[in-house]
This record gives structure tokens, C-alpha cells and sequence, in this order.
RNA sequence: UGGGGGAUGGUCUAAUGGUAAGACAGCGGACUCUGACUCCGCUUAUCGAGGUUCGAACCCUCGUCCCCCAGCCA
């Protein structure tokens, strides 16, 4: 990618961010930035995650500087190089690239290490052997100060020795902890002397059983940071509580360099949960079929779902970077989609719903093929030719033996354009004697219309589309809607989240028939179906031949609107 | 009720002492061989009360409401 104002044009104004930084470049402050995104590989990345890797690698393609990916893999028991992989893919994916800047915080545990034994020395940090519990309770709460640590005034000698055989493994996991000695009435919790390192008896994904000792995030973070000359450190608002301790560590150690850390909102959208936590719980639960559903907001759902990479990054530009919590309707992502996809997608005619079609006065056997444009607003993107015979498929939706007043389609003696093909007047319903259902409707066309137009000027109110039926390739579609049903599925903490699951986030349609140029769609094929939606053969479960389409977003519809639910797909 | 943040249409975002703007959503209309796209129009906002000022969303004071923090998670 190389257009880097498609990520964020320049007619926008600056974000808060981007104006610090602007500000510390014209004063000379910084002569170039560095920025990271430092993902924890205990999950799959999800549209969150993308609003900081637009910002973070956006940052760095605006001012022409490095962004790190930097894996902050410093609690072994919940992460693993599955998840390593994953990241590296979205992120390259989605567009961006760290260069020779790929770090892991696992990279710095003897440079951590030493530093703690720095703090030690300094009298600014010390083995505690309180429990988990006991910790707690020393730490007070909100409004009451904490009280000191037994073991807060032990020797420097004392905890030089202690930490040394914590890292050496002679103690048991939770028996002891490395802290900091700050202050326990610090009305800010996190200055209460937070744990550095713990022990954990467990094998890391990188450096295996090198360890058994491992630092919390933001002794960690703050290093690693600086370790890496970064000179923004952007996280979201939750850390802003952490920023003096953050300082605390660069300060107290002196390090060359001082990032400094910016707090932005993280990304809240309607209709889904953002928690790595939450997300975990539907893949394992078997609420999805993993990761990389459709369904899921992940990096890897979306691609799998038809969003392109530079939807997202539009998306993630759209709704701007800021301190103030907020929710986005999932109706701007949607839009995105069809914004995108509205340019690019090859328009086809595909019928999801069947119902049978015969054109009585049209000769049996006859094949005639149409001319239909590929984007009709695009003419360069050309055109193919479509069979069309007797016996077609149309829409279910597009007849009706009683129409409503606004119905523009077919019904009884109405006559509608197949588009790119001839105009057809129903004569007949045929139905099922047994239950009622219209199993077929009976047609005359008018052989004056071929190709969609009537040399009379007389006008019809409805186009619909059409597959011919010998021609048809029969075809699974999957039709995904909303994952939940609710705005805001963790709003009550009463309610478990996934009381609002939407039991028809997936439909398959089974029957659904394509016209024949599809046949050679590859796997990962964007296209329009005309007047449905946009759709993308799967990436994984097609095979060249027979392939399989996900509906990655409808097209807007105003008829379901006046129609008022009776339409609904 | 300790500390840290935040309040601009229904939802986001801008305006950084000088005409409150844009996007999405909604409503109405035009166009149309996609009820799509496109185009046009409309409704709707500065949390409240004071103050400074010729002039305040912006500065000051006092309130109100919302979010985050008591992991050996990140």
C-alpha cells in the first residue's frame, strides 16, 4: 500500500493525537516518532484492535517512521503462537507493515530482569511473601489508604538474594512476588507497591522453560518502550490510571528514553462485544464456529465476512480518535462495506429464493444469450452474456398474487422487465394442491423487449432478476445477520451476554441459483447480487466449481421500509 | 463517598474567543433496466447556573450526570 492519504485524507483535521504530535515535531521535540501497537497473543485481533493499528501504522506512514509490533507475551498460561501468527497476518492484511521492527516483550526478560534488580538496589523494590489475599487486603480500598508490607524493609542484601532464587525456581508459584516500594497511600491504587513479577511454573510459547518468573504488564510495558526508543505510547483510556506508574519506572531507572503515553477511547459498536474475554467465550462455547465466523468482528471474521482491508481502515478513519466514550451504530460499518464494495463489486444475477417461471409463448428448446453490463455505472468494467430460455427463476419475493399498494414487481396480470431481458406479463399461478403454495407461475413475453427495453416507450415499474433455469448452477448461500439482538449486550450485568444472541445470525440457503458465469468464481470473489447484496464466495469452504457465498452486507432497501415487515428476508 | 477521565443533533466527529460544520441514521423529493447508486431538500445539538468579554462550545466559578481504578490479567 502506498497511498497512505487513503488512510487518512488530508481535508480531515487532526485528531488530538496527531496534533501532539505535530506540536512536538515543529518544536523540535522529537525529530522522528516511533509508535507500536503491542497486541497480547492470547486471541484473535477484532475491529478494536484495528482502530489502534490504523492509528499506530497510520502515524507511522503519515510521517514517514517506524511503527513496532510488539507481542507483550509476559503471562505464558494464556498465551501462544497461534495467536503470533494470526496477529502478523491481520496486521499485514490489513495493510500495514512493521518492517524489521517485530518484537516480543519475551525479548527484554534479561534486560527486565537486571532492571529489577536496579530497582532493588535503589531500595525501590522488594520480595514480599504476603498471599494474593493478603495483598488485597493490604492494599485498601477506594477511599481507605493501605497498609505497609511486613517485608517492605527488608535488606537490600535480603531481596537481592530472594529475587535471585525466585528466578532460580526454589519457591512455589504465589509464595512470593517481586514489588515496587512506592506508596501504599497513594490515593491511586496502582502506586499501592504493584507487583513487578510473579512466579509461574509455566512453559513460554517463545522462551520455554527459561523462566519462572515472569513481570506484569506495566513494569513491562513501560521498559519495553523505552527499550525501543518509542516516543508515543498510545493505549486506551482504562491505562490512564496506569500513566504514573508508567512514569514512575523511566524516571526511578533513568532510562534514555521517556515515551510519552496518550490515552485514546477504545472503539464500542452496537450489536456486538469487543472483550477478547467475551469473544473467547463464544468460540470455545461453540456460539460461533471460531475465530474467523462471519459473524465475529475479528480481523480474520471480516475478511472471511467480504470486508476489504481498506473498508476497515475507512471505517477506522470515519469514526476518529478520541477521549470520549462512545458508541458506534454497527449501521456505520455496515455502510462502509457497501461504500467499498459499491465501486469494485461485478454485478451479477443470482436468485435466492426460486420460484419457477414458464414463458408459455416463448419456443421451447430456444436460447437466446443477454447482454448484461458489469457495472453499469463502471462501463470498463465490460460485460458477459447471460442465457435466457423458457423456463426461469425469479425471487419468491417478487411476486405476489395480492400485491400492496407501492408493489413494483410481479403479480397477476402485471407485467415487470427482466432485467437485461425481456418484459413478461403473468397469466397464470400454479400451486400445490396440498398445502396452497405458489409452485410455479405461468408468463407471456413480449418479443419486442429483448434486452430490456420496448420500442413502444411504454414504461414498466418494476426491473427484477432472473436466472434461466436450465442454466442454473444450484448453490449454498449463507445469509448472516447480526450477531446479537441487543445494542448492548453487557449492559445489564444481570444478564449473561449471550441471553441475547440472535438465533438467526446464520441462514443457509440451500437452493439458491446462480447464473452460470459464477461457476468460475474463485474463493474470496467479491461480487454485487443485483437488488440483494454484496457477497463473497468463502474463503474457505469453496471449491473451485462449487463454490459457496457469504452475504457480507445488504444493499440498502427502502421498499422493506415502506413494506413494513411482510418483506423481511 | 479517594483518585483519574469525559459531557456538541438519535449516533460519531469538527469548530481551539468571531456565521455551530461533516458523516451515519431518519424524513421528503428527483432520477433509474438494481426500490441500489447518484442528486436535491428537511428535521434535530453546545449538560445546568452564574461570571469575564463587543463577542463564549471554547476562558473562570459552582453544580449535575456518565465512565474507569481495589488481578500475582493485559
Amino acid at each position: 500500500m502506498t497511498d497512505s492519504t487513503e488512510i487518512s485524507p488530508a481535508a480531515r483535521p487532526l485528531d488530538f493525537i496527531r496534533q501532539i504530535i505535530a506540536e512536538d515535531l515543529h518544536s523540535g521535540k522529537h525529530q522522528q516518532i516511533v509508535t507500536r501497537f503491542p497486541p497480547e497473543p492470547n486471541g484473535f485481533l477484532h475491529i478494536g484492535h484495528a482502530k489502534s493499528i490504523c492509528l499506530n501504522f497510520g502515524i507511522g506512514m503519515e510521517n514517514n517512521s517506524p511503527c513496532h509490533l510488539r507481542f507483550d507475551d509476559t503471562n505464558p498460561s494464556k498465551e501462544e503462537s497461534i495467536y503470533v501468527e494470526s496477529i502478523k497476518k491481520d496486521v499485514q492484511w490489513l495493510g500495514f507493515d512493521w518492517g524489521r521492527n517485530l518484537f516480543y516483550a519475551s525479548d527484554y526478560f534479561d534486560r527486565l530482569y537486571d532492571s529489577a534488580c536496579q530497582l532493588i538496589k535503589l531500595g525501590c523494590a522488594y520480595v514480599c511473601e504476603l498471599s494474593a489475599e493478603e495483598i488485597r487486603t493490604y492494599r485498601g480500598t477506594l477511599t481507605e489508604p493501605g497498609k505497609e508490607s511486613p517485608y517492605r524493609d527488608r535488606t537490600i542484601a535480603e531481596n537481592l538474594d530472594l529475587f535471585q532464587r525466585m528466578k532460580e525456581g526454589e519457591f512455589d508459584e504465589g509464595s512470593r512476588v517481586l514489588r515496587a516500594r512506592i506508596d501504599m497511600n497513594s490515593p491511586n491504587l496502582n502506586l499501592r507497591d504493584p507487583v513487578l513479577y510473579r512466579i509461574l511454573k509455566v512453559t513460554h510459547h517463545r522462551t520455554g522453560d527459561a523462566w519462572c518468573i515472569y513481570p506484569m504488564y506495566d513494569y513491562t510495558h513501560s521498559l519495553s518502550d523505552a527499550i525501543e526508543g518509542i516516543t508515543h505510547s498510545l493505549c486506551t483510556l482504562e491505562f490512564e490510571d496506569h500513566r504514573p506508574l508508567y512514569n514512575w519506572f523511566l524516571d526511578t531507572l533513568k532510562t534514555e528514553y521517556h515515551p510519552r503515553q496518550i490515552e485514546f477511547a477504545r472503539l464500542n459498536l452496537t450489536y456486538t462485544v469487543m472483550s477478547k474475554r467475551k469473544i473467547l467465550q463464544l468460540v470455545q462455547g461453540g456460539y460461533v464456529e471460531g475465530w474467523d465466523d462471519p459473524r465475529m468482528l475479528t480481523i480474520s471474521g471480516l475478511r472471511r465476512r467480504g470486508y476489504s482491508a481498506s473498508a476497515i481502515r475507512k471505517f477506522c478513519s470515519d469514526i476518529g480518535i478520541g477521549k470520549k466514550e462512545s458508541w458506534i451504530d454497527m449501521s456505520v460499518l455496515e455502510n462502509t462495506a457497501r461504500e467499498a464494495l459499491n465501486e469494485t463489486a461485478p454485478r451479477v444475477m443470482v436468485v435466492l429464493n426460486p420460484l419457477k417461471v414458464i414463458i408459455d409463448n416463448y419456443p421451447d428448446g430456444q436460447i437466446e444469450e443477454m447482454e448484461a453490463q458489469n457495472h453499469p455505472q463502471r462501463p470498463e468494467m465490460g460485460s458477459r452474456r447471460v442465457p435466457f430460455s423458457r423456463e426461469l427463476y425469479i425471487e419468491r419475493d417478487d411476486f405476489m398474487e395480492e400485491p400492496p399498494k407501492k408493489f413494483f414487481r410481479l403479480g397477476p396480470e402485471r407485467e415487470v422487465r427482466l432485467r437485461y431481458g425481456y418484459f413478461i406479463r403473468c397469466v397464470s399461478v400454479v400451486k400445490d394442491a396440498a398445502t396452497g403454495e405458489i409452485t410455479a407461475i405461468h408468463c407471456t413475453y413480449d418479443p419486442e423487449t429483448r434486452g430490456g427495453s420496448a420500442p413502444d416507450g411504454r414504461k414498466v415499474k418494476g426491473t427484477i432478476h432472473w436466472v434461466s433455469a436450465p442454466h442454473a448452477i444450484s448453490c449454498p448461500v449463507r445469509i448472516y445477520d447480526r450477531l446479537f439482538l441487543t445494542e448492548n449486550p453487557d449492559a445489564d450485568r444481570n444478564v449473561d451476554f449471550k441471553e441475547h444472541l440472535n438465533p438467526n445470525s446464520l441462514t443457509i440457503l440451500d437452493n439458491c441459483m446462480l447464473e452460470p458465469s459464477l461457476g468460475k468464481a474463485q474463493a474470496g470473489e467479491q461480487f454485487q447480487f443485483e437488488r440483494q447484496g454484496y457477497f463473497c464466495t468463502d474463503l474457505i469452504d469453496s471449491q473451485s466449481g462449487t463454490p459457496v457465498f457469504n452475504r457480507t452486507v445488504t444493499l440498502k432497501d427502502s421498499w422493506i421500509k415502506t413494506d413494513k415487515g411482510s418483506h423481511k428476508p
